[in-house]
DNA sequence: TTAAATGTATACCGATCTGTTTACCTTGTA
DNA sequence: TACAAGGTAAACAGATCGGTATACATTTAA
């Protein structure tokens, strides 16, 4: 057993691919290439170009929330300090040279329709960010732990957006200092 | 001369097909079917379909702008109440039936290289949509108008996404609480 | 040792893509 | 009336798409 499977080989490429290029400008001859693997194995673990994508975005979603939450964790101690940590997190995403917006607003951009499965597994994604927001504004003791995560979560997304469609990279200390406000709001 | 010209005819099939299905799904056929125009007069008006994606943003960014400009107007008097009636407005498009999103931030996600022309659009448009915030809030004698329309910008981008992404229609609500909280303290 | 599983390489399929060409038609105007 | 501009319809070209099939090589484990 190879230490990395074709499986995930084929995988990891993708998502390079798709992150970098979008879906549906990436063709599947273009990811065996580049992951050295024949068509027939790719065809083999996946039965379709779209079971590609969404497994892609599911090991997208499991990785970034995973490296999110050490990273916050990494750079704040207590509950309350993380709530603003997530935010430097984000900034030293943003700062990565292989930066290209958040995936899952890339492909809800490209599956546009609601009921896309591409669609709902980014919407997923989403709502699984803004409960871990909640889990620590709950911790931290907010008043409206609620509220915080939805307003700090709007925050997030402004931040990365700004950051990837006008290259602002200081988005998310501005948006770090906004959530200031709100963060004293909810634990004063 | 008919009162609306071929061109306009292909300008606005296209618009509406590129916004709720994506560029890269749309294809030519599809556009010039809909529009009930032959292929030949299409490459007679544009020589290349990025051309024609190049058309429709421009077109897009006129329209939406103008729109924006004058709800935004309409829903608030002074510069002051502008700064936050921006936000309803927002608010009424993300209601609409037909609303998919930010078109520019979908045109981000598709041509995702920053020197891509359709990129470059992109991140004109959302400059100039900063621009008239800071307009507003010079005009509103923020003491600073460039970080107001920063913050401001960010929770727009933030609430299109969310609304957009997660089906959230209430989140240019949440924003506009948000960035009443700014506007106060810019203007105190 | 041998047989099954899994891989590669490549030809191939039909569909669809952007874009061109050909032939014909309609319409406004000199 | 005649001509030029601009339109339609449809065949066509060449590339690329997602996906399948074939033939052969390598690995794995009974």
């Amino acid at each position: 057993m190879p230490a990395i499977s074709k499986r995930e080989q084929i995988v990891a490429t993708a998502l390079k691919l798709f992150y970098q290029d979008g879906f549906n400008a990436t063709g599947i001859d273009r990811i065996i290439k580049e992951a050295g693997v024949s068509k027939k194995t790719l065809y083999n673990h996946f039965k379709s170009k779209d079971e590609l994508i969404l497994a892609t975005l599911r090991q997208r979603d499991e990785v970034f929330r995973n490296t999110l939450m050490r990273e916050t964790e990494r750079l704040g101690n207590t509950a309350r300090e993380r709530l603003l940590s997530i935010f430097d997190a984000h900034g030293n995403w943003i700062q990565e040279k292989s930066f290209s917006g958040c995936m899952f607003i890339n492909a809800a951009a490209e599956f546009a329709a609601l009921d896309d499965p591409n669609h709902i597994i980014a919407a997923e994604h989403k709502r699984l960010v803004r409960d871990y927001i909640r889990g620590l504004a709950e911790e931290a003791g907010a008043n409206d732990a609620e509220t915080l995560s939805l307003q700090l979560n709007l925050l997030l997304e402004g931040c990365i957006v700004d950051a990837y469609v006008s290259g602002n990279k200081d988005s998310a200390q501005l948006a770090k200092s906004m959530a200031a406000v709100f963060v004293e709001q909810a634990l004063a």
